[in-house]
DNA sequence: GTTGGCTACATTTTT
DNA sequence: TGTAGCCAAC
């Protein structure tokens, strides 16, 4: 029943401590007992690291502010646990969230034991690729084949679609994304069809959310595939099924670490508890120094799983007690909470795991303490926080403040930091040690722009990643086929490719063939193909199609992969079909089938690089080149630069407004929490910058200084471009002006900000920059370096790491207006349907374009002919008339 | 099967 | 304002 493989040794082993392992961690031990003192490994570890190192025994919560050395105590904790004997590798499950941090560790461990020394590796991956490997061995538990293949979002979409006109739904009214979206939420939560909450079953589809969710999983289970949310749901459900099985790792793992513990949702939630709780009594507690027992509380004991349908733990009546569970995370930087994560896992950590020794890291090896100080004073504004103060030693009077800056708007802002990149430069500062640091993706647009002009190396991080692009999406799908002829999503979306003349008739006809004979529609293809039910053309083509799958699927047992791979590519016509692509893109769309044939060498099978690339999205970069890095505040954390710029501290951009009306105060404190990882990213310098003026879905919008800046202490605070009246430091942080209730309704209700005065002085200078070369050279080329994933032009170079084809989008912001104030009138009223005041031909005056006259009215929006700036198109809140 | 015009929408994103 | 996605028309 466990299908365990051969893999896993331990069965075998004594129930007591293994043998000390050979090689590096036998030295070790032996140099700790005849010379009493500190192994290497744990030489150069503060006491408080070294603590949370040595505390092997029982539950322990690692609270690791920014940069005090977490990855460092989490991967010489596992490498003392080894050392130590008291556990062999494959004993220890350590989970993370992301293939980065995984690669990080395994890296690092690898180094400090010594790669040969150990045989076999920890389990330790992502908390979905080990729920792949969980679910491969125990598939047939959740009614699938161990040979399981993993959809992607597009394909679950899709299918999802499928199903909806299935019901006879408009899928219109009823987008398949979104209920993707609900679907995924829901296995979040740990919840299967039936233990969805009522209200959310009727909210979709007429009331048939659970009829649609149950026919997803079933459909899923024939196709013999999972989503993302499964790799996780199904091996919950297994645990909780067959305590047999759970018993099984349990005897298995004797210490479970998990990284950014802060981010895990309730279902990574439930399965740590599943695998870390165990029956009291149990052997596998057998090397616990008591402290989980004698502190235990009674309270949470009796409730060995929290969430909605957290059914009893399998061990049924006994108390539970926690395996050497060792989470590591940090509460100020849970920035996830709006995709599942809770926050309140790490909060409560010591209630779920009874006796837990909570242990701080607040010595922080990254940052000046200006930086730091500015950060912890942002943070404290937070409630319902652990609380940790972070401190350096540092104290260099040469350190510089944070300094704050305004400008008038997006332009000048971009303009202002590439400038300040430029001066570091000039003092030998790498592009690499800077970053720009941004709220939401739309602003790194102006930063791009202004680079191109500058011919100032960049790097775009985010965004689509290369196992996203058309042309590798459809070579997946040729290999998924092959590798599981049963994936019928994989098939749809390759049957016509290239052309050969299978339209949407045929495919229905192959579609209902499948469903009527339940066989996969490869199949049905190739029996459709060998019946008179088709015209000849289609039939031939058919027939070419399934003859090209039964050959490949042949060569598979034969061919190498990467060799089988680029056959498949050849004999489907589908490099054919980009060679004979005139477009500009067809070169780097082979030049990427090229790459991914070449990254497939490192695996040994085709199954297992199609497992690969499902789960881990991310195209891995040289950073050859010296770039100023561009992402967004949320791909940034974890990351740190020397110098770091934080633009668009704006009310409404930062806090976002959407996180304020949808979150209220827990969104704010989730946004200021975003302030907090921003801020901690910077070691040595750290700008930030706020405008007044920012164009908004194609509208110019008066904006106000971010509350942040007003949360940041005056003594670590420098505010730069001088030369106006800022009102002194009067009410610096103002003392929870809005510390109180949900936003309220208005926006500003600290009205006596310090910063609201700076950049006006900029009023009267019209800036034409619109006119300039420079911008109408920016504008040419940029199209032309977005259009590829490398552009080069003239030396210039910009790297998107992560970008595809599909530039996603710019265009962002803000959805509504509603209840927003603009330079203190309240807007909604007039975008809704006020007049304006204006008629055609008025002459006006805005304070960013200058005098112009209205060409068009629109509602309350202007178009206006600007003497200087050209057409605009402006609020009418915005324009005097002259 | 492609193309153009229309509409809806515009935070963050891992796996 | 920009764009993606969809449908109707060629």
């Amino acid at each position: 029943m466990s299908g365990f493989s051969e893999d896993m040794p331990f069965f075998d082993e004594p129930n007591a401590r293994p043998a000390a392992p050979s090689g590096i961690a036998a030295r070790a031990m032996a140099a700790r007992s005849t010379q009493n003192s500190a192994p290497d490994y744990l030489k150069g570890l503060n006491p408080e690291q070294r603590l949370a190192v040595e505390t092997t025994e029982g539950p322990v919560l690692v609270l690791a502010g920014a940069g005090t050395g977490k990855t460092r105590v989490l991967t010489t904790r596992i490498a003392h646990i080894l050392a130590t004997g008291r556990a062999f590798p494959s004993q220890i499950l350590a989970v993370t969230f992301t293939n980065k941090a995984a690669r990080e560790m395994k890296q690092r461990i690898g180094l400090l034991i010594g790669e040969g020394n150990v045989e076999g590796m920890p389990w330790l991956g992502t908390f979905h690729s080990i729920g792949v490997k969980l679910l491969r061995r125990h598939a047939e538990l959740a009614g699938l084949k161990s040979d399981f293949t993993i959809l992607d979002t597009d394909d679950v979409v899709r299918l999802i679609k499928q199903l909806i006109q299935a019901e006879n739904l408009d899928d219109k009214r009823w987008p398949a994304k979104q209920f993707a979206q609900m679907i995924d939420n829901w296995k979040n939560k740990g919840l299967g069809p039936d233990e969805i909450p009522e209200g959310d079953a009727r909210s979709f589809g007429n009331g048939k959310g659970r009829q649609l969710y149950k026919a997803y999983q079933e459909r899923l289970q024939t196709l013999n595939t999972c989503d993302f949310g499964d790799l996780l749901y199904h091996p919950i459900r297994i645990f909780r099924a067959y305590p047999d099985v759970l018993k099984d790792y349990h005897r298995k793992f004797k210490y479970i670490l998990v990284d950014e513990y802060q981010d895990t949702n309730t279902a990574q939630y439930m399965w740590l508890r599943l695998l870390a709780q165990r029956p009291n009594g149990g052997r596998a507690s057998a090397s616990a120094d008591s402290r989980s027992a004698e502190g235990r509380k009674p309270d949470r004991a009796s409730e060995p799983l929290r969430g909605p349908h957290g059914g009893p733990a399998p061990a049924g009546a006994e108390q539970p007690v926690s395996v050497n569970i060792c989470c590591v995370g940090d509460d100020d930087q849970s920035i996830y909470g709006w995709r599942g994560a809770e926050v309140d896992n790490i909060l409560r950590f010591d209630k779920d795991f009874p006796g837990a020794t909570i242990i701080r890291l607040e010595r922080n090896y990254r940052s000046t303490a200006h930086i730091l100080g500015a950060a912890s004073h942002l943070i404290a504004h937070n409630e319902g926080r652990f609380g940790k103060t972070l401190f350096t030693d540092r104290d260099d009077p040469e350190d510089d403040k944070v300094h704050v800056h305004a400008a008038w708007d997006s332009e000048e802002e971009a303009r202002a930091v590439g400038e300040a990149i430029e001066a570091y430069q000039r003092q030998k500062h790498n592009l690499n040690d800077m970053a720009i640091l941004v709220r939401a993706s739309f602003q790194m647009r102006a930063f791009e722009d202004r680079f191109i002009t500058l011919g100032l190396n960049y790097r775009v991080i985010g965004g689509p990643r290369f196992y996203e692009r058309l042309e590798i999406r459809d070579a997946l799908a040729f290999f998924r086929v092959v590798s599981n002829s049963g994936d019928d999503l994989a098939f749809e979306r390759i049957v016509n490719v290239p052309k050969r003349g299978l339209g949407e008739a045929t495919i229905r006809q192959i579609h209902d063939t499948a469903r009527a004979m339940q066989i996969p529609m490869l199949e049905a293809a190739a029996r459709l193909a060998e019946s008179d039910e088709l015209k000849p053309k289609p039939r031939a083509a058919l027939r070419e199609v399934a003859a090209n799958f039964e050959r490949w699927q042949k060569a598979l047992e034969t061919t190498p992969h990467t060799e089988l791979a680029e056959t498949i590519l050849e004999e489907s016509g589908y490099t054919d079909m980009w060679k004979n692509d005139r477009s500009a893109e067809a070169p780097g769309r082979l030049e990427n089938l090229k790459e991914l044939i070449r990254s497939m060498e490192e695996y040994e099978s085709l199954r297992a690089f199609l497992e690969h690339v499902a789960l881990v999205m991310e195209a891995e970069q040289g950073e050859s080149l010296d770039a100023v890095s561009i992402m967004t505040l949320h791909s940034a954390k974890g990351l740190e630069f020397e110098t770091v710029f934080l633009p668009g501290w704006e009310e409404g951009l930062f806090p976002h407004q959407r996180a304020l009306d949808e979150g209220g105060r827990s969104g704010l404190e989730e946004e200021r929490r975003l302030a907090y990882v921003g801020l901690t990213r910077a070691k040595k310098n750290l700008h930030i910058w706020f405008v007044s003026n920012r164009l908004i879905h194609g509208l110019w919008q008066s904006t106000i200084p971010s509350r942040f800046l007003d949360e940041l202490p005056e003594t670590h605070v420098d505010v730069a471009d001088g030369g106006n009246s800022y009102g002194g430091y009067g009410n610096p942080y103002g003392g929870g002006a809005f510390a109180s209730g949900r936003g309220g309704g208005r926006q500003n209700p600290y009205g006596a900000s310090r910063f609201d005065n700076i950049g006006a002085k900029d009023q009267g200078s019209f800036s034409n920059t619109y006119a300039t070369p420079g911008w109408q050279r920016a504008q040419a080329n940029r199209t032309e370096a977005t259009d590829r994933n490398w552009g080069t032009r003239s030396g210039h170079q910009v790297e998107r790491i992560g970008y595809g084809e599909t530039d996603s989008g710019y265009g962002a912001g803000r959805t509504s207006v509603k209840g927003r104030t603009i330079e203190g009138e309240l807007v909604a009223k007039s975008v809704a349907d006020t007049p304006s005041a204006f008629k055609l031909g008025d002459r006006v005056f805005h304070q960013k374009f200058g005098n112009g006259n209205i060409a068009a009215i629109d509602g309350n929006k202007l178009t206006i002919d600007f003497d200087k700036a050209g057409q605009k198109r402006v609020l009418d809140g915005f324009v005097t008339s002259v």
